[in-house]
DNA sequence: TGTACATCAGTGAACGCGCGTTCACTGATGTAC
DNA sequence: TGTACATCAGTGAACGCGCGTTCACTGATGTAC
């Protein structure tokens, strides 16, 4: 089938190198000579560069949003209410799912990518994920309220804020932060290390409340 | 004075531009338009654009740096030992205060340049801050230590980075998020708010001791 | 004081380059009769 | 079964465009004698 060969070793080496440098700072002729494939090949099956950036974004997304959907049906299936700590822990593990516990290093390479997606001016791609995950990201935030009763909606608001950069900052920059340390452990078991710090860090920021 | 307004017009025009929408995103010619300047006096003043970018950050780092530094020395001359709030709270009075209480919203957007400068690939800026601002950065955080002494090394390195990464994404994000909210309060006081909020957050999570 | 020269901010037009995109084309595979 | 045609993945070369940079030049100001 060498359509599919074609295309995913697009996606494959878009998604590597848009993590490594930024999309405006990735030529077209960079990802088709990394994928070994023809320069009009992108247009051909993407149509521009910037419908190849959505579909690779696209592709890491869609099973992530899935299998937080169904961890989201299978918690809420029981009546239960979940704590916060519940909650973030189904997120972790969801995200640390969707594309198998092993390829834990292509997770953090797509954290950059969510990153450049923030503070790079891709207007055209915030649109578009809003429009496609809106509802699921939705649906968390609006559990975290009666996770955190002592809050009022605007610690919420910039708790979740102040958190979701943590995140996306610390685990788009592993790669230097994690250089930057003398850890003899296991690579594998460093990235989960740090994961549950930043499990702990949030946890504690979330629950703060602050009288203005 | 011709030079000196030209070469202040052309960095008034890049730190806004370049926050605006990304540094490769930003053409000279766009900025020398915008400055009202020739074209060529980009690299007349400057030499090349890489350095135009190194000289919007020199330009507005300075006298942050400075105000740092004062602010440590002044704190540090009655021996006292500084806790972690005094420290936070310190930094923000530095940054606040370096270009005038009063323009708030240009310390919110110079946020907005220190992520990119973060998450785009601008080596050569890198580099250079860490050169000419690492002393003063070293000397801030080796003050955090004995104000967390419940925290081990790898605690305290881990909880700055994601410190660090509220503060830089929530910051540099501060424009849309501020318009997501309804809050009728002005815009100085609001501003001021969300800045109490993120130093009670990272007051919180740094403390934070994690067992791995 | 006047003249010759040096310095320097600023200019207008052009340079070559790499970019995303387009287009006419090839060749293999599938389909209709 | 054989032939004619349609479909579609993939290709090579070229397109126009906007980019950062360069260069010869102007004109104002300062300096030496």
């Amino acid at each position: 089938m060498a359509q599919k060969d074609t295309v995913d070793r697009i996606l494959d080496a878009a998604e590597a190198l848009f993590a490594e440098r930024g999309f405006a700072e990735t030529s077209l002729r960079t990802i088709t000579s990394t994928a070994n494939v023809n320069l009009a090949a992108v247009n051909y099956h993407f149509g521009s560069k910037k419908s190849l950036i959505q579909a690779v974004f696209v592709r890491f997304l869609e099973p992530l949003a899935d299998s937080l959907s169904d961890r989201l049906d299978a918690a809420q299936a029981d009546g239960q209410e979940l704590s916060l700590d519940d909650l973030l822990s189904l997120l972790a593990s969801a995200i640390l799912s969707a594309h198998g516990e092993d390829d834990v290093n292509r997770t953090a390479s797509f954290m950059r990518l969510l990153g450049l997606a923030y503070t790079q001016s891709q207007g055209h791609l915030r649109d578009y994920l809003r429009d496609r995950y809106g509802s699921v990201s939705t649906r968390y935030v609006d559990l975290l309220r009666p996770a955190c009763p002592q809050l009022e909606d605007t610690d919420l608001f910039w708790n979740t804020h102040f958190a979701l950069g943590a995140a996306v900052f610390s685990l788009s920059n592993y790669g230097a932060l994690d250089a930057m340390l003398k850890d003899d452990s296991g690579q594998e078991s460093r990235i989960m290390n740090v994961i549950k710090r930043l499990l702990a860090f949030i946890s504690a920021g979330v629950q703060v409340s602050v009288k203005v």
